[in-house]
DNA sequence: TGCTAACAGTCACTTTTGTAACTAACAAGA
DNA sequence: TCTTGTTAGTTACAAAAGTGACTGTTAGCA
């Protein structure tokens, strides 16, 4: 059936990397959905706040390459939450200053560590190389800057 | 800012794994959709059916964890377009046995090709070493029976 | 200053997806 | 055989995402 040098569609990088995303996603996604009631747009406007303080909705999806409605619409919800705040720039009152409300900062705390235990259990079938070059791989893939080990 | 043993969100795997999938998926995309009018699931039952041969929407679904609805519609949307036609079942007739067409073959070749060097393309930027270590983690990741090597 | 182009963000409209209920077919035990 | 439960696949309705047009603002340059 299969001819000598097919292309094994099971190794194909875009369908490794979706099944094993949806795969890997969706326990979790049971926590930010069951606790705060968050779409998966929300937590990572969330997340990209939480790790680098304020931004504006363009630099947001600059760095995650969604969609500008798709975060504005994430950036509403979150806001109707009271999970953030939005400020006109005095500077530039085209761009919304975005900044984590106290209990949305408490609530990023709490994400990031169900996502490191969520994590760590990830990689438990992995050994510490094959973590490592995994995660430097993905970054590559994904257009992340490179980011120097700790 | 960012406290000292604050776990960084851009290493969270499903992060990665999300950033990646939609990064690498989205320029393969455009020859499915430029060239048959095809949908991402659409193009990944073609892709189940050229690679193993004849299969019931379970199977598909079972073996891609793809909801069954979304299999049903691509499924339809592919008949529509006569890449693949349905045989009831004759020793259970609630299953509906799924075959390539001769065009759904010729669209399955021809994309398989195109897949094969977008993966090239993709692996570029990775070393040998890095790429086996990259496919075997998504593989267990993405819970995928393990593969022996060629 | 006035004109044009670019940009941040939102809105309205369409397409796609998720969810749950539904139909039809089978299975297994009373 | 009848009843109950399960399974394959579809359908209908609601939620979410994609797309393009729109508003208000800034920047550059004649």
């Amino acid at each position: 059936m299969a001819d000598k040098n097919a292309f094994d569609v099971e190794s194909f990088l875009p369908y490794l990397l979706t099944q094993a995303a949806e795969e890997t996603s969706l326990s979790f996604q049971k926590e930010y959905k069951g606790r705060y009631g968050m779409l998966r747009t929300e937590w990572r406007v969330l997340f990209h706040l939480g790790n680098y303080g304020v931004m504006t909705a363009q630099e947001i999806g600059a760095r995650s390459k969604v969609h500008k409605t798709k975060i504005s619409r994430a950036v509403q919800k979150l806001a109707e939450k009271r999970f953030l705040v939005r400020k006109t720039d005095k500077d530039d009152r085209r761009r919304e200053l975005l900044e984590l409300t106290l209990s949305g900062k408490e609530a990023f705390k709490y994400l990031r560590k169900a996502a490191q235990r969520h994590d760590e259990k990830l990689i438990e079938e992995l050994t510490k190389k094959e973590e490592k070059v995994l995660r430097r791989a993905l970054q590559k893939l994904a257009g992340l800057p490179h980011r120097p080990e700790k």
